[in-house]
DNA sequence: CGCTTAATTGAACATACTCAAAATTTGTGG
DNA sequence: CCACAAATTTTGAGTATGTTCAATTAAGCG
């Protein structure tokens, strides 16, 4: 079946500042799709024909190099929206997207986007300010990656983390699961260091690890970690 | 004086879809200035009150953190917007702007420009492209600086200023001047290694050093080193 | 259960950083 | 225009940090 707009549960985001009539538009315009876990929902270099708003579920954005390593540029969940510096900048997908976990994610063609996109200057001003959040963090991960020690970086990536997909219901244990080698692919570390460094604020009682399981135990130290960065 | 939107020599840029009586506004809502160089335009951390466009100069925006150390996150010369995210994210400046040499650049206050927005969707989708391409820029340099040794970076660097400021007549030499210091801060090098480096590039002859005048010996030798990254 | 993938550990190595000192360059006042 | 002071660049040596490679153990999945 396909979600309607005007029911999403995930007002409040981008969509949220459109009226009843430009909702059903939109409804009427999209389609949506499941994705199983590890499945690609663009590649990297793809011309871009849509825009795509996760309804529900987690996605992982990363940039691969010639050397073969990969660096997570950013991640989307319930009510993000993906693909679309492509779509407004002109060129292809500079970045690939996977599922991270079972998802479901409407797709909106390129035309029907730029038709709101001209017709709604909430929406513009919306977009305007989703791209200059993007843009904030992207900064601030450029400055924490080449300025700051490992343990540092680990410790701003758990937070990173937090904020963005929050925790069970213990609210200290993070509600995703990544491999130790997509850690690192954020933190910009081997896998092996980031294997090292977990364990070392694991030993400091920072945090509790548990297979993919982390669970922050000591958050303002964490906090306090992180603050060389900001 | 003040210069006038209608006669802007930087046409082209953002405001260029902007029609002759939303230039005449535009003329008669900003004012300008003139920074010498290492003035500061704005700090981070201050709150917005204005856009700026430079005129003629060259700008960096710069980012510190705890332990002093800088990361410089874009430049900005003729034609060039700075400090819209901060005005359109709502937040504070999230970098210092510093005049590289001495420069002449119109300030738009907010409301004048956030009307402008609001009733030319041109103008928007503009601005959107322009926050597009600036996001993309970011994340590479992020990939870059996470995944890629030392001499591909300044490689990739150096590349990077040839593209944003060209170069002298020869077509070689870099048209900017910049301390060794603010090159490692864009690479993300020590001083110490920037230094070590650019003389690694000198004696393999990709690059000619004369003081701070940097000239691009074998361009097609550095493309293929930043090839690493793209 | 067996196979594949991921996590972990160790050791050698590479890279870049820090600190300190010397050589240059730049800026400024006389 | 010169001299002096301050800032920047350069060089060297030692060190820290993180990477790589190889081997082992554990976990995930059909």
């Amino acid at each position: 079946m396909n979600h309607t707009c005007e029911d999403c549960k995930n007002e409040g985001q981008l969509f949220g500042c459109l009226n009843d009539t430009e909702k059903r538009q939109l409804t009427a315009a999209k389609g949506n799709n499941f994705y199983k876990k590890g499945q690609v929902i663009f590649y990297e270099g793809n011309h871009p024909q849509s825009l795509f708003c996760v309804y529900e579920g987690k996605v992982k954005l990363s940039k691969l190099c010639e050397n073969g390593k990969e660096t997570v540029m950013r991640f989307a969940t319930n009510g993000d929206i993906i693909g679309y510096r492509a779509l407004l900048s002109g060129g292809v997908y500079k970045a690939t997207a996977t599922a991270l976990e079972d998802s479901v994610i409407c797709q909106i063609p390129k035309p029907a986007f730029m038709e709101m996109l001209t017709n709604s200057s909430d929406l513009s001003l919306a977009t305007m300010k989703l791209l200059s959040e993007d843009l904030l963090d992207s900064e601030k991960r450029l400055n924490m990656v080449s300025q700051i020690p490992g343990l540092e970086r680990i410790a701003i990536t758990l937070l990173l983390l937090k904020k963005k997909f929050g925790t069970e219901e213990d609210g200290k244990t993070l509600a995703v699961n990544l491999r130790r080698r997509e850690i690192g692919d954020i933190a910009g570390l081997a896998t092996e260091t980031t294997i090292r460094t977990l364990a070392k604020l694991c030993d400091q009682n920072y945090i509790e690890l548990n297979q993919k399981k982390i669970k922050l135990l000591n958050l303002d130290g964490l906090v306090q970690l992180a603050r060389i960065a900001d």
